[in-house]
Order: structure tokens, then C-alpha cells, then sequence
DNA sequence: CGTGTGATTGAAATGCTTCAATTATCGTGG
DNA sequence: CCACGATAATTGAAGCATTTCAATCACACG
């Protein structure tokens, strides 16, 4: 896979600013929170919840093999999951948004290790006092379980792109996975802002940044897209890159 | 990908014996359940549960697409969880092993298609009575949450075998997998008995049989094992095995 | 004992990775 | 505000791995 440039590891000394125990205040835009949770239910979350303001892409939340003490939730912002492998890559397992679980751990540690990728706002919920909170509120508890099955699809997503597309294919899945995300897609330009690097497109696509950086240049002489930076494409045909992905060939 | 052998797709019409509603009687050897719930939760699941019997391979348990009135569970036997493409192509996402959950629905739909892969044993609950029992028993609906992070983790580990690992270290990854399984797994002559065809690994490991064929060769070539039928490996040395995996060229 | 299916192997073609070189971009300090 | 340097992104070309198509082998089942 890749080797290791700066900005892909680089995981800096920084700590995020705790603002305070505060959730979801009303007024802000929290996109899948106000859907999954009732008012009641957010109001017992706050109770043991911190918010975490991470104020520039780049700083560890937590890391693969540490203690694991807190459940996460993006509440803005985007969040890189990945591993580390013995051979030194660091593929991504991940990017989660808004509305996003992480940190599911196992056997009391961490599996991944999540970083921030833009500045973030992330709550913080205490193992312990989840737990009992979730025991005694089965309804909750049944919207976490919600969550964690999409996790699971997403990962489901990923083992069926990985597994059956070429790097053109795969590239074109994500492209229209971030469409989907309001904060990096201006519907109006059709333009689509990528908040991350070529270098973790690739290892979240399981291949080289070079094949990243050929496969935006076949999809743009398909004129499927136009680059006009590195971090932003104009989706042409969002319909035809969709149809071109399930298998036709010109879309 | 793969053409279309009759093996790989064929759902047969048999249906299901159904035995009647009898949960985890004591005695016989259920691997995982006993360790995650307790004898007073299986009697309060059992009070809902059908088990049903599936005498042969290739029986669909349900299919994608249709309307999620079940969730299930494996008590014995081995399931395959696939999916269909557009192309035809049908992505094998996981195998299921006793103590698994399957079934999983997303908006009232299968997202996914199960067929037993060797005469099984199922567990299956209808949903709305599930809900109200998970509401009602907090605890054991911890548990089944318990049961999704797994799937999750089962999904994630893939993820990376599909992203990092060349055909050879795929399938070498995907034996070790096996040989966790002691139902596969004769620990006093290292033998791995596989119930599924080349076809179906190709399909989970995404590549073709012949390239699992060439793979399997490349181990046996490298001492790692020695195939005794198309269905049975001797394991020469598992440990040296996960090393070749962890990426030491030789073991 | 044939027949059909699954498994394996061979050989050509394709796609991907890797290494190297070049170009573009961004942040910084003059 | 511009120039510079560092880093990211792109492109070219060679080498590998994988796929694909075709042929052969092995085995189970009637």
C-alpha cells in the first residue's frame, strides 16, 4: 500500500477544548440526532455527556489499544477510523459524521483509532454511566442498537465495494457516498468539497494514491466529473455516475 | 467476477422443518449462547422463539428485499449471508456460525439473503414480539446489542482483508477464520474440514475460484498446508500461518 | 463406467502497484 | 502581495498480481 507521508499519521500533541456538560442545545443544526432521539431521551444523555470541541483536523480522540473508558458521538464534524497494521499502513476502517457512534470497543480496549479530520464537536459519554443509563432506559438503549446496525451496514457497504469494484468503481461509490452528506455538497453548484487526501481516499479504498488520482482522471475523461481543486469536483451527472457504479459501462 | 455454477446460487425449494418452540433445552452443546445469556433470559426468549430445522445446504432462510418479520439465530450448522448485484455477480458478506445473529433489517427490509450451508439449526424470532421482550428485559437486550458490535467487528476485520491483503494472504487469513471453529476443526490431526465450495470463498474473498485454486497452491507450495480433498487442509503450523498473515514473507 | 460438476492448471490480457519525475497547491515569511 | 519551499497530486513507464478464457484433471453419483 502507501507509504507514509506527513499529513496521513500525523497525530498531534494537541488536546481538544472541553466545553462543558451540554447536549444538543436546541437551535443548532444536529442532523440524525433529532430524528433517533426524543427530547426526553437527549435531556438524560446530557446528564452524563461532555462535549469535546476539537479545533483543527489531525488530533487523536482515542487510539487502537488503549483502555477504553467512552463511548463517542459526532456531533459536527468529520472523524477518521483507522488501524494499525504490523507493515506500518494504516487503513481506513471509516469516516463518520455526524450522528456517527465510535469507539465501540472490545473487551474493555479500543479496536481503531479515530482522529479528527476537520474541527470536530464530539460527545463524550462515560462507559460506566452509559451503561446503567441504558439499562434503565430500554427505549434508548434500542436507539443505540439502531445506530450500531448502521455501523454495521456501512461496513457491509465497504466489504461489497472493496470486494467487487475496480478503483474507478470504488472511487466513484465514494464520491456519491459524500454527496450524501449536506456539509460537503453544494447542490446548487453540484460541487463537492472533499475534506480529506488523496492519500486517505486510498487507504479507505484499499489502494495507492496514484490509482486514486488515475481513477478521478478516468472519471473525468468519462465526463462523469471536473476537478477544479484537488479538495473539490463537480459532479456532472450524480443519476449517471450512480448507474455507471451498478454496472453500466458509459452510465 | 465469478460465472454462475449451479452450486453457488441454487436455492432450492425445501423448506424448513419446523420443530416447535423449544429454546436451548439443557444438555446438548451450544457453544456461545451459554456464555452471553443467562438460564432465565433464554427461558424469557424462548417463550417467542421457533427453532427451525434445515436438513441440507442451499435452503434460503429469507431473502433480500423481502419484508423483515424475523430476526434470527444460528444454534447449529453454518449460514451464508450474500447479496445480489446487478451484474449477477453475488458478493458472499460473511458466514454465519452458531451464536450468530442474522437477519438484520433495515426500513422493514432485508438488506441481505441467507442459505444454510450445511444442515442447521435456527433460531427465529418475530420482531414485534422481539422489540417488546428487548424493551421490557434491558439486560438482555444489552446482550443483543453485544451481538451486533460483534457483527460489526467480524465486518471491520474483512474490511481490512479485502483492503490490505493479496489473494494468498486472503485466503490464509480466511482459514485461520475457520479454525477458530471447532466444528471444522480436528485439533489432534490439524485437519480444517470446509463446508463451502471454491465459490464461495472466491465470493467472499472477493476474486474467482481459480485465483483461491492458485492461492491454495501457493500455500501448500510454501509448506503451510497440505490439501487432502478439495474440501479438507491439513494446518502444518497455524502460528507460522498468522505470522505469513501478519506480513512476514516466509513465517 | 460414463457423465456432470467442481477443482486445478496454463497462457494471454488486463489492471494495479511501484518507483521516478514533474506539476500544482498551500502556507509562510519576506 | 508575492515568492519560496514544502507537501500533495498527477503522470509516465516497468514490473507484478490478478482476471479471464480454455483445457484438463478428479471425483461423486447415477
Amino acid at each position: 500500500m502507501t507509504r507514509s507521508p506527513t499529513s496521513r499519521g500525523e497525530v498531534t500533541g494537541r488536546r481538544p477544548k472541553i466545553i462543558a456538560r451540554e447536549f444538543l442545545t436546541t437551535g443548532g443544526q444536529r442532523p440524525k440526532l433529532d430524528n433517533l432521539l426524543t427530547s426526553a431521551e437527549q435531556a438524560r444523555l446530557a446528564t452524563i455527556a461532555t462535549l469535546l470541541e476539537y479545533q483543527t483536523g489531525g488530533v487523536a480522540i482515542f487510539s487502537e489499544g488503549e483502555d477504553a473508558h467512552f463511548l463517542y458521538l459526532v456531533d459536527s464534524g468529520i472523524v477518521r477510523i483507522s488501524r494499525h497494521l504490523p507493515n506500518g499502513d494504516r487503513p481506513v476502517l471509516g469516516f463518520m459524521w455526524p450522528g456517527d457512534l465510535l469507539g465501540i470497543a472490545e473487551d474493555g480496549r479500543y479496536i481503531n483509532s479515530a482522529e479528527s479530520l476537520t474541527t470536530a464537536a464530539i460527545f463524550r459519554f462515560p462507559l460506566e454511566r452509559l451503561r446503567h443509563l441504558l439499562l434503565s432506559e430500554p427505549l434508548l438503549q434500542l436507539h443505540m442498537l439502531t445506530k450500531v446496525v448502521h455501523e454495521l451496514r456501512k461496513a457491509q457497504r465497504q466489504i461489497i465495494v472493496l470486494g467487487q469494484f475496480n478503483n474507478v468503481k470504488r472511487l466513484a461509490s465514494f464520491l456519491l457516498d459524500c454527496r450524501q452528506h449536506v456539509e460537503l455538497f453544494e447542490s446548487l453548484t453540484g460541487r463537492l468539497i472533499l475534506p480529506m487526501s488523496r492519500f486517505d481516499i486510498a487507504d479507505y479504498l484499499g489502494t495507492s494514491p496514484e490509482s486514486v488520482a488515475r481513477a478521478f482522471a478516468t472519471l473525468e475523461r468519462g465526463g462523469f466529473l471536473r476537478r477544479t481543486s484537488p479538495r473539490t469536483v463537480e459532479l456532472a451527472d450524480p443519476d449517471r455516475l450512480a448507474r455507471f457504479v451498478r454496472g453500466f459501462p458509459q452510465g
